[in-house]
DNA sequence: GATGAATGAGTCTTCATTCAT
DNA sequence: CATGAATGAAGACTCATTCAT
């Protein structure tokens, strides 16, 4: 009864569920056809998830927190808040463009209405939130940033900006990389934050 | 057969729609609740709507063009890149503030999946975003912004930071004013632009 | 609230109607369609039939009413039962074939499920399956047909193939015309009711 | 996906349906009601059928086929076209007086005006024409039958014929027997396509 | 008489979920 | 553990009919 959250299939199925749901959209894609390109039964989709909602909530913790471990020990040693900056967006852009799936998912298909499925989320994003506020925080504490920044704005704009590029690249035929935008998003986004207009050259 | 796109009670389907879908979600939002909503038959909503996803999508382009036209009236007269920015953000957030519906609707539930729903309110976004480009394209122009701006990329900026902000609160318990982030939101923003660090002071 | 039965626009809609039905079938032909078709508004059809059905029904009686009585006029003074038949096919097939849409209602259309359709046209019918049991008896009396000739049968074979007959013809293309079906099928039940064989060589 | 064509249930809700149909016309026969007097729910009816029209046809189908295979088992090793045709008569009325229901549908119910249905049923319907008109064909070559009669013409008397008592049975109480209707019918047919007036005395 | 905007009952179909095997 | 046939609740949409003007 308990859904059981590890295994071969389980994984398989998160797999399958991006798949699907980045080709067709969350409403359009049915249990059956996860099942199908997992190369499972419908009813043991049931053995590990609770229910549709409970597979792509479970999807998004998987990726994000994934994404989110990475991001924390790949900026764990970076001693500069403009570095961890630019090291973040290039995380960021480079995990969406790495998996254009994901991508459809995350930045799409998952801006979903229903209210459980927002909770379901709020959790693994609130980690990645803190990762971006931590940035903020260490870069005005250490005179980087200034002072009169409201970390929680500054973390707002940071992922508001990122989140948007992104959705615009997902959205667009891509023409051209996410990549290309790293560099230019960082100078934006370190000017609005950096002291007396100093900021660090790009470098990740 | 062709819908009818005025009169009283296309209006009051329209205020329906969105009491019920900022309630509810749209995907929660019967037709009927709708038409009971707006005191009318559920048939008569496709006297005025071709269908369901119509109405998602008139609302959105009529509250939006509404705005649009509103926003390019009270800017057009203003001489300087920096108020027009300010000036932006504080129509953005006190319109949403003001109809917390419209903002639960705009912010959260409208973010569909379905492809043919964001077809729809493809052309009226790009018009609200043709503003948001007009003024950055103005302030390089004049000097006011950096040269190296990339306009797009300055509009995804603007944009994203304003929508997150306004999700952000949307999604919280409103214990603060959304029009209290209109001033630091444009110190970040126009920090981010300014040629040379030096920004106009906050007035809108 | 009784419908008028005669008036201009009474015959407007029965036109309105083998048209549409036609094209559409009944199930398809919704009552504003035939409105339009007729230049009327839909709460006018109100004023002339009870309802769709009373529609259907008021179309078949006066179409065929016309028809019988056309018939039993032109037979009246015909003296030979052979020639009585041939003029019958004769009047048939013209009939359906001078009017393709009329055709397609009484042949297709018509054959509805509602048994009450079935009911409201049964007099009418029968009317004219009088005309031709008239045939057959006098054709018994005067000892042209045989003697044992069942009349009501004889009345379901002469009507039956000229149904069968008229109902392929206007499912196909129209490759040929119904017209040259009258000399064969009127040779074919001829030779069925024929005392000894001895029948009239084709005579209209 | 695919409709699964075979098992238990699926002759199940064919057998339902021809008497939910036979008792109220297609158009009065809710899915919903079928399904309950099959004995399954709603929904399976889907898995078993791609829609209402498609368990239409299929019934006609498989009924139609049974009929035509059976028929022209039974017909294989006669000798005399006169005998084939009134055993065609004996099958024919037999059939139909055999399970009222199905004359029901077959007779009245299945004349529906939609062009997709009558499609469907087109070409199980031609198998039974083959065998009507091969009859006829073999009459002609053997000399039974007379050199001029047309052999689709024939075909059409033979089936409007039978059609057409058939129909007259189905919608009288039933005071008589649709069997004895066989001799007669195979009389009047006999005569009308004999050779110079012999016929084979009825024997089926 | 005529209009046509408004009504609201009625139904097919989908698909997440269950459970006997 | 795994299956997949079966379930049945739920809802968008149509269209014949009415009635205030």
């Amino acid at each position: 009864m308990a859904a059981k959250r590890t295994g071969e299939k389980y994984y398989a199925i998160i797999e399958a569920a991006v798949k699907v749901i980045a080709e067709n959209g969350y409403h359009n894609s049915q249990v059956s056809r996860i099942a199908r390109e997992a190369g499972v039964a419908d009813g043991t989709i049931y053995l590990y998830f609770k229910n549709k909602e409970d597979l792509l909530i479970s999807l998004f913790r998987i990726k994000m927190g994934e994404f989110t471990a990475g991001a924390r020990h790949e900026l764990k040693d970076l001693k500069n808040p403009f570095i961890k900056l630019a090291r973040l967006i290039h995380l960021h852009f480079n995990r969406l463009e790495s998996d254009r799936n994901l991508a459809l998912v995350v930045q799409i298909q998952l801006r979903q209405s229903e209210n459980s499925i927002r909770k379901g989320i709020a959790a693994p994003l609130k980690l990645y939130f803190n990762i971006i506020e931590e940035i903020v925080v260490e870069g005005i504490t250490s005179g980087a940033f200034r002072q009169d920044v409201n970390h929680k704005l500054a973390r707002q704009m940071i992922f508001g900006t990122m989140d948007e590029v992104a959705t615009s690249w997902v959205m667009s035929t891509h023409q051209y990389s996410l990549a290309s935008q790293i560099e230019p998003v960082y100078y934006l986004l370190a000017r609005a934050l950096a002291q007396d207009g100093k900021i660090e050259p790009f470098s990740i």
